[in-house]
Order: C-alpha cells, then sequence, then structure tokens
RNA sequence: UGGGCCGUCGCCAAGCGGUAAGGCCCCGGAUUUUGAUUCCGGCAUACCCAGGUUCGAAUCCUGGCGGCCCAGCCA
C-alpha cells in the first residue's frame, strides 16, 4: 500500500528540537520495553510505531527493544517469543539491540548500594498493610516509616542480608527517603526493591530481590544511553520519581521521559488484564483469536503489517483521551488489500442452479484476471458448468425495483460470465424452502452487453463440479457496546455471544483448497478473507479479516 | 477533596497572536461485469464556558465547568 507521510506530533516536534540543539550530541535513541507478561496488542503497535519510527526517521536514530522484567511473578519466555515475533512481523528490527532489565540486576544493585550510601535509601521493616497506613491518602500526608532514620551502616547491612535471603518474602523492602508529605504518592518514599523467592525466567534462583519499575526503568534508559523514554500517560506522575533517581546517580546518559496518551478503541477492551481473563476463560480461543486486539490476532484475521502500520499513523500522536472508532482500522486494511489482493469467487450460502440451456457435461474454461485493475497480478482460469452456485441472497422471488440480483424471471449477469435468466423456481414441496433455480443464459453476453435491454445486477457464483467446500468464519465486534470498559462486572460474561459465526459448506474456486497463508483474498462482493491454519487440504477455513463497504445493505436495512 | 494531565466537527488530529489543515465517518453526484474501487462536490462564522488584554485570540491572562490518571512490595 502507499504508505501516507509520517505526519509530525509534539514528541516528534521536542526530538526535533533536541536534536537541532544537540542535546545529548545530536544523539536520538528509543526503546520499546514491554513487560512480557501477555501478548502484545494494537495499542503496544502504537507504541512500537512510535519508537522504532522516530528513530528511522533520523538518521543514526535506534530503537531498542527491552524487555521489562523485573517481576518474575508475571511474566515468562512464552510472552517474550511471542512479543518477539509480533514486533518482527510488524515490520521492526531492534538489531542486536535485544536487552532485558534483568541485564541490569548487577549494576542495578550496586547502585542501590549507593543510594543507601548517600543516605537517599532505607530498608523498611514495615508490612505491605502497614506501608499503605503510614502512605496516608490522596488528601493527606503520609508518616514517616519508624525506620526511615537507620544509619547508613544498618541499612547496607540489612540490604546486604536481604539479597543474601535471610528474610522471608515481604519482610523488608528497600525503600527511596524522599517525602511522606509530597502530593504526588510516587514520591511517598517507594519501594525499591522487594524480596521475591520466585525464580526469574532468566535469572533462574540467582536473585532473591527484584527491584521495582520505577527503580530500574530509569536507571534501564541510561544505561542503553536512551535519550527519549517514550511512555504512556499513567506514567506522567512518576516522571519526578523517574527523574529523582537519575538525579541522585551518576550515570553515562540523561534520558527524558515523554507521556502520550494510549489508544483505545470501540469495542474491545485493551488491558492485559482483561484479555488474559478472556484467553483464560476460554470465551475466545487463546491470544490469537481473529477476535482479539492483540497483534497475533489481527494477524489471524487477516491484518497486514501495513494496515496497521498506517493506522497507528492515521490515528497520531497526543496527549488527549481518546477512543478510535473501529471503522478506522477497517478502512486501513481495505485500502491495503484493495490494491493488492488476489480476487476470487466464494459462495457462502449455496443456492443450486442450473443452466438448462447449456448441455449436460458443459464445461467452459474462462480466463479472468486476478485483480480487475492490476492486470500484472496476471489471469486464473474458472470453469462454467451447468450447475453452479449463487449466494441465497442474491435471488429473490420478489423484489422493489431496487433490488439489482435475480428474481423470479428477470435477469442478472454472472460475474465474469454471462447474463442469466430465471425461468422456473423450484421449492420443497414440505417446506415450501427455495431448493433450486433454473435459468437460461444469453450467450451473447460473454465479455459484452446484451443488445436492447439492460441488465443491472452483477452476482458472484461458482462451479458445482469445479469448487472445493469449506468453511467460513464470520467476526463481529468482541462487545456489543462501544466502552466496554465501562460495563459493570466480569468482562468475560460480557463477550458478544455472537462475536462470531462459522459458516460451513461454503463453496470456493479450487486453488483456494490449497492456498498458502499470504495475503487475504478478495472473495468478490463480500470482503477479504485470511486462511485460517485450522485449515486442512480437503477442508479450507477462511476468516473474514473485514467485508467490502456495503451501503445497499446499509440503506436497504434503514428502510 | 491533594497532585498531575486533558478539553478544536460524530471519531482521530493540525494549529504555538493575523482571521479554523488533513484523515475517518457521513451526505450528494459521475464512472463501473465487485451495490466494491476510483473520481468529483458538500460537511466547525467556529475552537468546554464566562470575563479580560489586543487593531486582531482556538492561540495570552483570570475565573469557572467537564473528563482521565495516582493511595501495588504491578508495569
Amino acid at each position: 500500500m502507499t504508505e501516507s507521510p509520517q505526519a509530525a506530533d509534539f514528541i516528534r516536534d521536542i526530538i526535533a528540537q533536541d536534536l537541532a540543539n544537540q542535546v545529548n550530541n545530536g544523539r536520538l535513541q528509543t526503546r520499546f520495553p514491554p513487560e512480557p507478561n501477555g501478548y502484545l496488542h494494537i495499542g503496544h503497535a502504537k507504541s512500537i510505531c512510535l519508537n522504532f519510527g522516530v528513530a528511522a526517521e533520523h538518521a543514526g536514530g535506534r530503537c531498542n527493544l527491552r524487555f521489562d522484567d523485573t517481576n518474575p511473578e508475571k511474566e515468562d519466555v512464552e510472552y517474550v517469543d511471542s512479543i518477539q515475533e509480533d514486533v518482527r512481523w510488524l515490520g521492526f528490527d531492534w538489531e542486536d539491540r535485544k536487552f532485558y532489565a534483568s541485564d541490569y540486576f548487577a549494576p542495578l544493585y550496586q547502585y542501590a548500594e549507593e543510594l543507601i550510601l548517600k543516605g537517599k535509601a532505607y530498608v523498611c521493616d514495615l508490612s505491605a498493610a502497614q506501608m499503605r497506613e503510614y502512605r496516608g491518602t490522596l488528601t493527606e500526608p503520609g508518616r514517616n516509616s519508624p525506620c526511615r532514620d537507620r544509619s547508613v551502616e544498618e541499612n547496607l547491612d540489612l540490604f546486604r542480608r536481604m539479597r543474601a535471603g535471610e528474610f522471608p518474602d515481604g519482610a523488608r523492602v528497600l525503600r527511596a527517603r524522599i517525602d511522606m508529605a509530597s502530593p504526588n504518592m510516587n514520591m511517598r518514599d517507594p519501594a525499591l526493591y522487594r524480596i521475591r523467592r520466585v525464580e526469574h525466567h532468566r535469572t533462574g534462583n540467582e536473585w532473591l530481590i527484584y527491584p521495582t519499575y520505577d527503580y530500574a526503568h530509569g536507571i534501564s534508559d541510561a544505561l542503553e544511553c536512551v535519550t527519549h523514554s517514550l511512555c504512556t500517560l499513567e506514567f506522567e506522575d512518576h516522571r519526578p520519581l523517574y527523574d529523582w533517581i537519575l538525579d541522585q546517580l551518576d550515570l553515562p546518559c540523561r534520558p527524558r521521559q515523554i507521556e502520550f496518551s494510549r489508544l483505545s478503541l470501540e469495542y474491545t477492551v485493551m488491558s492485559k488484564r482483561k484479555l488474559n481473563a478472556l484467553v483464560q476463560s476460554g470465551v475466545v480461543s487463546g491470544w490469537d483469536d481473529p477476535r482479539m486486539p492483540t497483534i497475533s490476532g489481527l494477524r489471524r484475521r487477516g491484518y497486514t503489517p501495513e494496515s496497521i502500520r498506517e493506522f497507528c499513523r492515521c490515528i497520531g500522536i497526543s496527549k488527549s483521551p481518546n477512543r478510535v472508532e473501529h471503522t478506522l482500522l477497517e478502512t486501513c486494511l481495505r485500502s491495503d488489500l484493495e490494491t493488492r489482493s488476489p480476487r476470487t469467487m466464494a459462495v457462502l450460502r449455496p443456492l443450486k442452479v442450473v443452466i438448462d440451456s447449456l448441455p449436460e457435461g458443459f464445461e467452459q474454461p474462462l480466463s479472468v484476471a486476478v485483480h480487475p485493475q492490476n492486470e500484472a497480478m496476471g489471469k486464473r482460469t474458472i470453469f462454467l458448468t451447468r450447475e453452479i452456485f449463487i449466494e441465497q441472497e442474491d435471488f429473490r422471488e420478489t423484489a422493489t425495483k431496487q433490488y439489482k440480483r435475480l428474481v423470479a424471471g428477470g435477469e442478472v449477469r454472472l460475474r465474469n460470465a454471462y447474463v442469466i435468466r430465471c425461468r422456473e423456481v423450484i421449492k420443497d414441496p414440505a417446506s415450501g424452502a427455495i431448493v433450486e433455480l433454473r435459468c437460461d443464459h444469453d450467450p451473447e453476453t460473454l465479455n459484452a452487453n446484451p443488445v436492447g435491454r439492460k441488465v443491472a445486477g452483477v452476482i458472484h457464483w461458482v462451479s458445482a463440479t469445479r469448487s472445493v467446500v469449506g468453511e467460513a468464519r464470520l467476526y463481529a465486534p468482541l462487545f456489543t457496546v462501544p466502552e466496554p470498559d465501562a460495563l459493570k462486572g466480569e468482562i468475560v460474561e460480557q463477550v458478544n455471544p455472537d462475536s462470531v459465526e462459522i459458516v460451513t459448506g461454503c463453496r470456493f474456486e479450487p486453488e483456494l483448497a490449497g492456498a498458502g497463508g499470504g495475503l487475504p483474498y478478495q472473495f468478490e462482493r463480500l470482503g477479504y478473507f485470511h486462511r485460517d491454519r485450522d485449515s486442512t487440504p480437503d477442508h479450507p477455513v477462511f476468516n473474514r479479516a473485514v467485508g467490502l463497504r456495503d451501503v445497499w445493505s446499509k440503506n436497504e436495512s434503514r428502510g
């Protein structure tokens, strides 16, 4: 797709200015710092596009991948693997700069001793509950911990013994010595280290104490010589702490934290906690369920990296609260696939049509464009046979003049083939259901318009004999309300029960049986469909990534 | 209620004292063997509100109002 040029935003403005002013000697270093405790979602894509994107826009700009793995209780290698796959799939490259906060556990520990030596940190014996009590509230200042004035020697001794495993989990923490009366709760002597006898996915059992995010993040940034540390708005209140920590220590570089608003999307949820709940409960089939807003879910659904990048460009970067309409995401996919997706005809709900004017056993090969606007994509061959299938909804016994498809006694064009006329409607005598149509074709209408009359409608079809049977999965939003985050109760119980519709007995052009996992196909007149990994050679399964824009059904249902 | 941040079209979002970009949606119309695509045209006398400064304000000042975030030994 022709990707739009990257527009400026307040972060790019700041960076351009810093670069112009030779701040950090004109270096630009960003980082994408996921915690490996879940799969990446479209909100992360926004951050990835920003961090890797802005680095790529400047000569010498670099973006690191850094796993923020300071809490072994929640983290797992499964997630570090999926995260790397997703970032790469999105089209970004950290080259040889894959780091982990856990790479810095040793220096982090040394810096903590340094803080103690400077009287800027102390070991606190308060329990978690007590600490909460001492912290005060939003409107009342906190109280100093009784341990706050311990001597440097005692603090150092205690901290070393914390590390050595002399105290049980949770017994003590190392705290920054800042200001228990600060109006900013984050500055009320925040915890820096906690005791956790948990195996870490990379450091194993080497450490019994683990640094907190607030302590580790800024130092990790500085050690990597990150110049611009971009994060979401909820960390705005942490910036004074981020700066405080860097101010106390003698570090090689001085990063600057800048915050932007996180992405919200209509009809879905974005918090890892909620997404995890959906996965664990089984209401979705996994992190890559095509209804999920995860990168892996979007990929399985049929979204392309290009379309997701374009989406991220479209939404921009700002500090305003936002909730983006999901039609924008769909538009980005459609506009990507419109230009390069191969076309095919598929009938989801088949209605048998017999063309009586064609002889028994008739087969006519038709060479048709893979993409009508792009000849370079070549031709494919389809076969017209006496028996074909059309879409059930493309026939009505009676209809208003607005209905441009086939009606009893009326004419319609078979896409890429002839105009046919419906002579007879065969019904099941018991149920009255339409089971078959008998039609005649007009032999003069292949690649030519009929003379003396106009046939407005064009419908897709597939040969009854030259086709394969398979399955289509049609998706609707996971939630029926635009703001599911506002819903009360368990998120798992709020999921739209009709968010997936499995249609079996679909008919596809034969080549789709063995189609690879490349770009989604456009099923003409229906939408873009992506082959699912549940497919088998004799039973293709296609996910509808997105439908075609459809003003007709919208207007008709409107009345 | 303490602190931080945000408020420009239905949804994103430019704008940085000189008289409201752009995209999405939406509405017309043209072309069309996909009711798709493409193409033309329309879509904020108005920037949360109220005052003030100024020749001139979405932009500066003052005061309101509304929304989001923070009281994890999560990130």
